[in-house]
DNA sequence: TTGAATGTGGGTTTTGAGCCCAATACGATG
DNA sequence: CATCGTATTGGGCTCAAAACCCACATTCAA
């Protein structure tokens, strides 16, 4: 997998157009898409989406999903074709490959609008999460802040040291 | 059994219309069709059933049935005869082979709507399974998806290591 | 044979995504 | 302080696809 090309940094409130659309700043927009013009959706927990760089994305995923690949080649699951069905249910709800219009504005696609939680007109939190970028309702942001914010300094160290 | 071709993927709402039908994005419909132009619908459990490519299920099912019969001439089911009896009734209940109209139109066969549990008219989840196509009551799949989500992690290192 | 119920094949309407542009806000710079 | 460039937002237009609707074919039963 190539490394994050960009630290992915910032906090920012936005609002959601009427039509569903989030204009991300450059800076984001431009990190978490790929030569293609590709970007990853992901649903994260109940209130949170998540941005990727489809290439990054991909080269992670799919390194799975090649293995899953070749093993029903194989034959190695026709024990478990059960598995690999919910397995799969779930790969496609999870994520979604979009482009952004104009290099920076978003579609929230049908489907990720009732996970995240905003209405249409209805503000959001753009956080730089390092190696991608999230979407947060607001109210969820405020939770996981006051859960997490006591964490962060241990967690510092752990990651760092 | 012939390999997947394809990694069906995708999740998106439709509407069944008042005559039971349902239309497939291309992507799924070409899918779940082999060259004869066969699909089989399935039950999978209430609130939701699947799509196969014919000839694909067909050479699966053979497979589970050729484990049993030879069970059989080994003599390993002769206590069994009344669970043999009860599959066969189960196996042919389950499932039935259809054509889609126009290579995209599905007809909810009769016997398959009360199973899957949605009204002429209401709406309807589909879902890429990877190796098939499900329809799902958006009811059902919602309490399917809160209870399966928290698996996904540990269901993906399951299959892929 | 006829009529009702069901399947089938278009047509039309409507919705929404993609694309583009205009108006505004904002910031930087001379 | 004026001006220019860039970012953000809103809205209009177009096109494709989904939903809806109707007309015809087929089947089955009375």
């Amino acid at each position: 997998m190539p490394a994050p090309t960009t630290f992915i940094q910032g906090e920012l409130k936005r609002t959601i157009d009427d039509r569903f659309r989030v204009s991300l700043p450059p800076e984001m927009a431009q990190a978490v898409t790929d030569e293609s013009g590709s970007t990853i959706v992901t649903k994260e927990r109940f209130g949170c989406l998540s941005l990727w760089s489809a290439a990054e994305w991909q080269a992670r995923q799919e390194r799975g999903v090649d293995v899953i690949r070749s093993k029903i080649e194989a034959g190695a699951m026709d024990q478990r074709w059960g598995e690999v069905q919910r397995l799969g249910r779930l790969l496609s709800t999870r994520s979604k490959t979009v482009q952004l219009a104009n290099r920076s504005r978003l579609l929230i696609p049908e489907g990720f609008r009732e996970f995240l939680g905003v209405p249409a007109g209805g503000e959001i939190m753009l956080i730089g999460a390092v190696i991608c970028v999230e979407l947060w309702n607001p109210a969820t942001w405020l939770e996981a802040l006051t859960q997490d914010m006591p964490e962060f300094g241990s967690l510092f160290k752990e990651l760092v040291v």
